[in-house]
DNA sequence: CGGCGAGGTTACCTGTAGGTGAGTACCCTA
DNA sequence: TAGGGTACTCACCTACAGGTAACCTCGCCG
């Protein structure tokens, strides 16, 4: 079945935070821990890291660190992370073009 | 953020068995809900009916009722829900182009 | 009468994602 | 010497999605 490849994708996508994580890597490129923590302000520390290790596992992003007196660690979509975009773009779409506002009541 | 708009759709998909469900739906049409109990080997009566009624008051599918002497239910896709299936569709694709296989290990 | 199948509902339990708060090694600056 | 910044880790707690099992109504079949 054809579900079982969306799932895949879908479970790498799932968790609270990987979707505005992605969002900012391909807004600004390049990112340091600390200033996506900065960026997303409600997320903890424990499940930002947790995110962005699953999201490397997965190959979304990658992360390059600088072995410096004090630590620095950057991370960044992967090629294959940037291609990912079209789909959510049409996903996005697709929300938009749903019909009459059924937001939830 | 645009994350917004697709944290709304992946909210929508996220459910161990929607995605099933969807598939399901997509390829024969019209199931009634026994059929899909039967389609869907692993699902409980309660999980399913709880991401039946999910996936009908996001208005990805359609729940209609026979009020007959044996109860009657069938679902399906609506309109719109079938207008996800290219994004589905791209975001395999996505999937399928993972660089070399990582599998989860 | 007893049981089955339809499409549920209800009560209860568990696993895990996510949140909180503290601690750590290291160096630099004041 | 005290404190701050960096990128974490660890222990603990809670909420909720999902799973299990029993029960329900209604008619028909045997």
């Amino acid at each position: 079945m054809a579900a079982s490849g969306i799932e895949t994708a879908l479970r790498m996508l799932e968790g609270r935070w990987k979707m505005v994580i992605i969002f900012h890597l391909f807004d600004r490129g390049t990112l340091r821990f600390s200033e996506l923590e900065r960026a997303i302000p409600g997320v903890s520390q424990k499940v930002l890291i947790n995110q962005l290790r699953e999201l490397e596992k997965d190959g979304i992003v990658e992360r390059q660190v600088y072995p410096q007196v004090p630590p620095k660690v950057e991370y960044k979509l992967s090629a294959w992370g940037e291609q990912m975009c079209p789909a959510l773009d049409l996903l996005l779409e697709w929300t938009a073009q749903r019909p009459q506002g059924n937001a939830e009541t």
